[in-house]
DNA sequence: ATAGTATATGAGTAAAAGTAAATATAGTAA
DNA sequence: TTACTATATTTACTTTTACTCATATACTAT
């Protein structure tokens, strides 16, 4: 995958959004559905994205698979880490995303509960 | 143009190899053409959409419209100048290009000659 | 085994983006 | 003026991409 498929995936709110919450620690695909407000099917997609373009990996622990940043592509692009350090935070989205997943983090419930409605992201 | 339209706009062959050519210094939009050996029409576009985002500007002098690549850009979004400066030198045809680009200038010849076919850049 | 759940993927659609040929515009030069 | 040139834009076409619904897969739990 070459810088400019790379930054191709790059340019998509949504998988801008993924790692901007992915910097923060890893997440399963249904949590990050819920922080993103979209559907399954659709963040998987750019999840899978994502993965081609090495930015991210996964790990599958039972039901769930988890995502996390992958150091490697940040090493081999350095104006990844600017951009999602530093720029990242400046977006209006992506700042209503981090206290969304403070939010939930801080709720101490896991993502089952996400659409129990026991935690309520919405607007948070 | 935020960000995420910045980025877009940036995920492109023809228009980081334009950002490459223009990090060296301006050019006339038949001079890009004849470097990227694309077609007038496409060349302005992509110059169009790099304007559009602000990365850079441009100046008509007599029939010739000189572009360059404009500071302010780089300096609102960080992560511009390691790419541009950095990562784009990496890639083939980047480097390809800036080979072109310098055998041009030092033909001491002008953009006129170009068509003419008094500067070969083929395969430079 | 069966049922249930999380995630991935196939298929179809609609919107966006890249391209090239032809034309329009704006300037130069005689 | 008229002819010419560089660049922009219109138009039409094609490819790519994002989205959604439905289904498949893989794992868990009973």
């Amino acid at each position: 995958m070459n810088l400019v498929q790379v930054i191709k995936i790059l340019g998509d709110e949504n998988r801008l959004r993924i790692l901007n919450l992915l910097n923060h620690g890893e997440l399963c695909v249904c949590e990050i559905e819920r922080l993103l407000e979209t559907n399954q099917s659709n963040t998987s997609r750019h999840l899978n994205k994502l993965t081609i373009a090495n930015l991210i990996s996964y790990e599958k622990r039972a039901l769930y698979v988890y995502y996390k940043v992958n150091n490697n592509a940040f090493d081999e692009f350095q104006f990844l880490r600017e951009l999602v350090s530093n720029e990242l935070t400046k977006l209006e989205k992506c700042k209503a995303d981090l206290i969304k997943l403070e939010k939930y983090k801080s709720s101490g419930l896991s993502c089952e509960d996400l659409k129990e409605g026991k935690v309520c992201l919405k607007d948070a």
